[in-house]
DNA sequence: CATGAATGAGACTTCATTCAT
DNA sequence: CATGAATGAAGTCTCATTCAT
């Protein structure tokens, strides 16, 4: 009747999908706590066992959820060859994400922004990485001559996360989802000749 | 005593006013109506005559503000010259009302991206004028040869805007702030040429 | 534009039968001062010119409309012979009364009920003047020998109007009106042989 | 301590009893839910456990109650011989009741009323059987010969409420409470023989 | 007299969190 | 570890009443 297996871990686990769903469905200030309990099929004083509180459970998902994103980038980044293959490979891989777990990113793009100005001084450590992984592939562009441009690289990393987010968001909430592939040439296109490509 | 007695005009401005601070200051779900009323220095209940409720609160502020930024930025636009120098226009504009009432920018910067995807339907007309603004510019380019690309100029104009969108975040969250010259000519070399400027 | 005619007595009045109106609609509780203010066509705060507070609106329209209702009972017992023509005429005047006025009836029906235990103390006069009227016809047949029984009059006036009451609430609130001429048949039926009438 | 833990039952039952209290006290619309909670020692949102809002605790109450009072006097006219003992049971059963809870009494005499006429649709079962109960007593008495009218039964039942009714509601707002046995006799005797008795 | 915008006390209800079992 | 009934603080909103015009 009870599986042994179910180890703690896979208690947490549970939480943090249900989270995802309930989150992602009504958004974080209309969710309750009892719905994310209800949903992972566990009391709501169990939440309270592996999070602080609503909040930690916020960003324990976002911990959690952003290491997995990344490290899913970092893998595709790894296995793609040149700046420019670099930069397209991280771009398709994204919109892959995103479309195969789009609760998971419409959490990631909709909610951390309310709560990094909240919780102000929170911004989780994933979020950094993304934005080095993204500056080093347009410095490496840089010291190889793929890329040319004096915009100091952390705002260029920057402007490239806000244009990927955009897009994201753009993808999640319209009805009629367009082609990732599709998305990627564009993207890509965009960010390398900007206006003037083909120039 | 100055103005011989207050419009009821210029009570729901105080309160919109009010509101701008007060959301900006704690997000809006952080937010009580009552610290709405005390900053805006009315009753809580003089709140519900101006406004269905909080929700309608957070809209009308949408509304009006940004309304009033997108004719600034039309202003500015109208005022430039070819594709190039409206898009400079555009985003230098942009970033001055940012720098004006960093506030209002925060407010539909953070609260918006939440709220569109709450009140799904309800996006504000003027947020699609303003796509529209930024897609005119990139059509015209297009036209007069200024620009060249074969993303969609939708797409194209969603993506400029979430660049825009991002770099007005990142200033905001920002302690030091950068200069918004610089920043001006960072997006717009970025826009224009890409990552492969100059080439 | 102005109708110097207006007089204040009339103001009142209009407030009067808009609260009629608005308290048969939603009941007292229900109601809103300014319903009744914009069923009457004057200002909120006019009410308060003509009435203390909200309460004393209820209560002035009881004392109006009980009494005009008592006038008119009591015409009607005065132009009719003997007990028991003294009784059918009370008793098809008063559902005369409902029939044209049924807002006014449903107030009084209703919503004195809950205000005679609230206001513990109060109960209009003309409420106790109407048991009056019904106790002194009880006494004239008990007199003339029309009626016998020896319940005592106070209690059997009560039992009458407990029954004519509850009869008027039944045809309030029932959807397809009976008659008025075959319930006064039959209440007075009731009335004068009981159940075992005829016998 | 004596019985081992409070059954869920018992705390609704509790809350129930208290609200009888609260509401026979004040008014449904001048008792406050936090006043039924502290009545029934418990917190203010322990009410929401068991109840959807404040009107389905009253609504709760009356079927609760009304249920209760209805196999009550089934049991005493079921206990009873020939239709005049039936009816003669059910009154001085129905008085009986009301002098030992007349709390309970005043709240479906004077709420009941007050809601019936708002919740318009609403009217409890258990009312509706009341009147079938008497029903059912009229016919028996016609189709035997202890009774002989031509009102039709539906509506001899409604009067024969109304007079209950009337009857129980001036001895609840009464002071000096008249007693039992005489009501009965009178309600009986009027009941049955009218106002002609003896004849 | 009349207005109606403004007030602000207060009610209902929600829901994050606790803790006895 | 797990439960889920209970808590009670806190927030939104209503509306009777006032008062400056």
């Amino acid at each position: 009747m009870t599986t042994h297996s179910a180890k703690p871990e896979d208690k947490r686990t549970r939480i943090l999908n249900a989270a995802i769903h309930v989150f992602a469905e009504n958004g974080f200030f209309h969710s309750k706590v009892s719905d994310v309990a209800k949903a992972a099929g566990v009391a709501d004083g169990t939440i309270y066992l592996y999070f602080k509180n609503k909040d930690d459970l916020l960003i324990s998902l976002f911990e959690n959820r952003m290491a997995l994103a990344l490290s899913s980038l970092e893998e595709a980044v790894a296995a793609a060859e040149g700046p420019e293959g670099k930069l397209r490979a991280l771009i398709r891989r994204q919109f892959e994400l995103v479309a195969e777990t789009p609760e998971v990113a419409e959490v990631l793009t909709v909610e951390l922004r309310q709560s990094s100005k909240f919780m102000k001084e929170y911004s989780p450590a994933a979020f950094a990485d993304l934005l080095k992984l993204i500056a080093g592939i347009v410095r490496e562009g840089l010291a190889d001559g793929s890329f040319s441009t004096n915009i100091p690289v952390t705002h260029a990393a920057r402007m490239l996360f806000g244009l990927l987010d955009e897009v994201t968001l753009n993808w999640l909430l319209s009805k009629d989802k367009f082609d990732i592939t599709e998305a990627t040439d564009w993207v890509v296109a965009f960010i390398l000749g900007g206006l003037k490509q083909g120039k």
